[in-house]
DNA sequence: CATACTGGTGGAACCGGTTCCAACGATTCA
DNA sequence: TGAATCGTTGGAACCGGTTCCACCAGTATG
């Protein structure tokens, strides 16, 4: 039975029909489980996602199962909100045999976490995570950072705020505080003298990056600005432009990361980055790490693309006789 | 060893000590597939989900998972976009029996399809599928698109239009159309005729909505109010009026449905369903299937709210006399 | 015509656990 | 003191497949 399921050759065709008779009459259905147990794999690779409802995680997360899908692999989702979650789930993993790859995208690991994730053998791969001596797929934040910033520089503005993710907030990647390394290298390059007052993080939601740029637009002094360390805080500090009454992009710049739908849909300037392909990268990698084939590259790194659009333009020229003037050219 | 690890009782303490040890020093790692086999049961439901980069899909799968989560059960999902996906992953199924439960979420199937997958015995549950003999938890779509329709008529408006997926699209559920009924039927009750000109359907994303809808905008005669049955659509009217120079809600009022995130944040005036709870429910009901719990209700109809946000308001004042005046209370 | 292959088939061993039964020594009870 | 009971442990059977080996009849070879 099992050489007619599988298509073995050296099977007489009367046999074979006989047998599939049989297996329609009977209703026989093969068990999964016991196919597995007998030929060694699982045919599943494990997700380890967080806050799978934000849209740039969303995006990754269709990338990585489409190619799955196409692999014939199950995918396995673990959604992570908080860091006992994502610890349960390691620790279920290192314990427990269950799968033939494990996939984590942007959560941040202890280096014990991961060494244990390795001493069990199973292949693993990562994404927006960079973690030496395993293969990854990351973007350079920091250039994304600079990217943003500097566009906004060349348009003329000399007083740029930023808003991004707490960096002691429990389960956030890394890559909001890259961002603002970009941010700050950017203006010093420019000459611009850092001001921390210009600089707010907190908690990654449209709601509370509202509430982060208000604090920055009724400031005496407020920026002409601002860099949001990912497209849902941008529509936060837009949200927030919008209630106190700045206009966007007259009195007001905004540049988001990621290039989410809903920028393009509202013309977000922000700059992109090819999130669900980074998914399906990674899925191809672990794909191929099961496989055995040759070995994957350690880390690829995927490109960054400014995309201009709608809400940023040169700042309002000063009404009376300011300090600096726009470029004349 | 497995009285140790799962716990029974009688078990010498120095024994369990010893045993553990040894597990330790071997690395040893106990098989999924193993333990599945040999106790008969997998621990996982299979989740068949539609188009999941769409927001309101997203929130119902974050419900799903959510519960799965808890109740300790993996969540294997299938993200399908056409036809053919569905029916490979549907006969899969019937043909392997890899799952202990399967969660369907707005997929139409065809009758056979169900039968064919109830047939194998494994639970079953249906969101926002609404399939006779099938526990599946839904909304009363076409008293959504009265409330909506409703809200438009209280305000003033004599001619509303709408916006919806294609009735023929592949995997298009029935949702839209059934929301269209209760448009028309709104519209009945009021005493206004049909008219077949305000009604726009074609492919679900804001780009294509908002070419439906500024067909509705150019006409000669354009409807001052538009309900859309989806979030996501009545953004792409958003934008549409922004373009063509409508002024929302001056000009135009805008409804959506869902109410997804980006609605709450653009005061997007929407129909409330509860997204997230559908897909906890439909999990919950999954797992008290699987643990063979008491029948489960066979059909269970979440409530909607009308959210009035900043999109909807009475119709413009005719500019010459026209024919009906605001109401003037 | 005996011998060496070959396509085709049945059956045992095995994957790695759980579960149940039998057997054991130590108590407890009569 | 002997029998019944209990806690504890080893070991066999089993879950439902895959894989490999042995064996069959029939054909090509010497």
């Amino acid at each position: 039975m099992s050489r007619v399921l599988n298509g073995h050759p050296h099977v007489r065709d009367e046999t074979r029909r006989r047998v599939l008779a049989v297996i329609r009459q009977l209703g026989y259905r093969p068990n999964r489980l016991a196919v597995g147990l007998a030929s060694g794999s699982t045919r599943a690779v494990a997700v380890l996602v967080p806050f799978l409802s934000r849209p740039s995680v969303v995006a990754r997360f269709a990338g990585i199962i489409a190619v799955l899908d196409a692999e014939r692999f199950d995918c396995i989702v673990c959604n992570v909100e908080t860091p006992e979650q994502r610890d349960r789930h390691l620790r279920a993993w290192t314990e427990l045999h269950r799968v033939d790859g494990i996939l984590i995208v942007s959560v941040p690991l202890r280096r014990e976490q991961l060494d244990a994730l390795r001493a069990t053998g199973v292949p693993l791969v990562l994404i927006d995570v960079d973690a030496a001596g395993v293969p990854r797929v990351v973007v350079d934040d920091v250039a994304g950072g600079r990217l943003a910033t500097g566009h906004l520089l060349a348009l003329g503005h000399r007083r740029i705020g930023f808003v991004g993710d707490d960096p002691e907030g429990p389960l956030n990647s890394a890559a909001s505080s890259r961002r603002l390394d970009g941010y700050r290298r950017a203006l010093r390059e420019a000459g611009i003298a850092a001001d921390a007052g210009l600089v707010r993080r907190g908690e990654h939601s449209a709601a509370n990056a509202a509430e982060l740029a208000i604090g920055l637009l009724e400031r005496p002094d407020p920026p002409t600005a601002v860099f949001a360390a990912s497209d849902t805080q941008a529509l936060g500090v837009m949200q927030a432009a919008e209630k106190v009454g700045r206009r966007i992009p007259g009195d007001l710049s905004v540049v988001g990361f990621d290039d989410i739908d809903t920028a393009e849909l509202l013309g977000l300037t922000t700059v992109r980055q090819p999130l669900q392909r980074s998914g399906a990268i990674g899925a191809g990698l672990i794909c191929s790490l099961i496989r055995d084939e040759p070995a994957a590259p350690a880390r690829t790194v995927l490109p960054l693309q400014l995309m201009p659009r709608t809400t940023s333009a040169p700042p309002p020229v000063p009404a009376l006789a300011g300090a600096a003037c726009p470029p004349e050219k």
